[in-house]
DNA sequence: GCGAAATACGAGCATACGCTCACTTTCCAC
DNA sequence: GTGGAAAGTGAGCGTATGCTCGTATTTCGC
């Protein structure tokens, strides 16, 4: 399946006709990645579908993973700046509520940019070491997010804001990918940005061990191996997609 | 690269030296899997690794991607067995908060079976349409979650329950998954299992628009499109890992 | 207009990978 | 012990795909 060279550095576009050209790759690598999936992007097809020819592809791109990590980056970018900017227009005094209701209207915002590329991209591209930009993009959100926390700290019942700042970060991107796919309506209501700023503000407001509960401590349980048996989540309740293995 | 055999049926192992091939098999799979990445993935290779000819293989697997898919499902049982095992034997009379608890013990242990090959299978895995067993699993956990909540409405401040449910479940699956690589202590010591049943009672238990806050209504950020600016997230934060695209 | 640099082209090479098939070995019922 | 079925083997076929390279075309400063 051909060779893959090393990361060496290509040309750099300078005319505006390589731009054209730069665009028109990415453009049709979005457009293969969302529309018929990783598998049928290949380069001969990226640059077919493209207008160019791989030659030309090769002259900017040192192989095929450096498509989608340019994807990758543009994407991100265009979420950065999505979020960068609504949370720059938010009014100074804002109560902390109204802050995380920003902020989460920020976020579906930059995740309504181009769903099924983001959802795409999330699932396709190879996170393997190196410079990763996702790793680096939520190590970014992780720290200003648990900045903002530290900020709040005396409104806030939280102990451990390194673990309440996970817990946060996970379930509003949780909540908010491919949120388009599951609950559409919600979505566009702002049933979505509602509930999830009631999640996040009810988690973080509540102190103590737990809000309106007194728990007995239980010992979770044991952990099992393979092939212990084959019963159905939460006691059999969905009857289809059961047979046997192969 | 070879062809694509439609999903033909193969035989199914009846002699244990054959049970024992299929087992090494889908062994070396998880293996070169968790370790060297999907990329690694061959038939050939698997079969070296589980010692067996490529032949064998596919006297079981009618191509590669059968080779997973038989894995997820494998996987996909334990967890099943795991989550269902716990809650068998968690008391009738449960307060929600105990329930909710269990219900997160359990889910952790289950995503303590096999961390490695658990987030490898949901990264790679191919779900495309079909018998999708992944969409199968999430809409049974859909569906119970659900009933839980609907059982215990009266005691929860919770109008739709539907978008209820896909932020509690999305939630603490986000929470839990990947845990044991990005916060193991926490996982060990019972915090990250505490912080979550906190964030789900608390969501739960609060009635009306949000518990201590009282919010104005703000416009969401309009949408963005491509290029129009290339801002940090949060306002310029990190300077690493920002230059030049391509 | 000229020449050099930038850009574009695309046939084809090298290779790795999925999978087959003709054959051998092992198991087991009788 | 024997016959037939199940299981196992691995060289190698067919092919898809990543990528190169020699050549043609366009751009642009002078």
């Amino acid at each position: 399946m051909g060779q893959k060279s090393k990361p060496s550095v290509r040309k750099a576009p300078v005319q505006s006709r390589s731009r054209m050209t730069v665009d028109a790759i990415l453009q049709a690598t979005a457009h293969i990645l969302t529309r018929q999936g990783y598998d049928a992007l290949t380069t001969n097809h990226v640059a077919g579908r493209a207008g160019v020819s791989v030659g030309s592809l090769y002259q900017y791109f040192p192989n095929k993973e450096a498509l989608l990590l340019a994807l990758s980056r543009r994407h991100m970018n265009d979420i950065e700046a999505t979020i960068d900017d609504a949370l720059a227009q938010a009014p100074e005094g804002q109560s902390f509520p109204d802050l995380v209701r920003s902020m989460i209207d920020a976020i579906i915002a930059a995740h309504l940019i181009d769903p099924p590329l983001h959802s795409a991209l999330s699932e396709r591209v190879p996170h393997q070491g190196d410079q990763d930009w996702r790793v680096a993009f939520d190590e970014r959100v992780r720290v200003k997010v648990g900045a903002i926390l530290k900020a709040h700290r005396s409104d806030l019942g939280v102990k451990n804001i390194e673990l309440a700042t996970y817990i946060v970060v996970r379930s509003v991107e949780a909540c908010v990918h491919d949120a388009y796919r599951h609950c559409g309506p919600s979505l566009r209501s702002g049933d979505l940005a509602d509930e999830v700023t009631r999640l996040v503000v009810n988690y973080l407001a509540a102190s103590g061990p737990a809000g309106p509960l007194n728990r007995r401590r239980i010992a979770p349980p044991p952990l099992r191996r393979r092939g212990a048996g084959t019963g159905a989540v939460f006691g059999r309740l969905a009857t289809t997609h059961r047979g046997r293995s192969r």
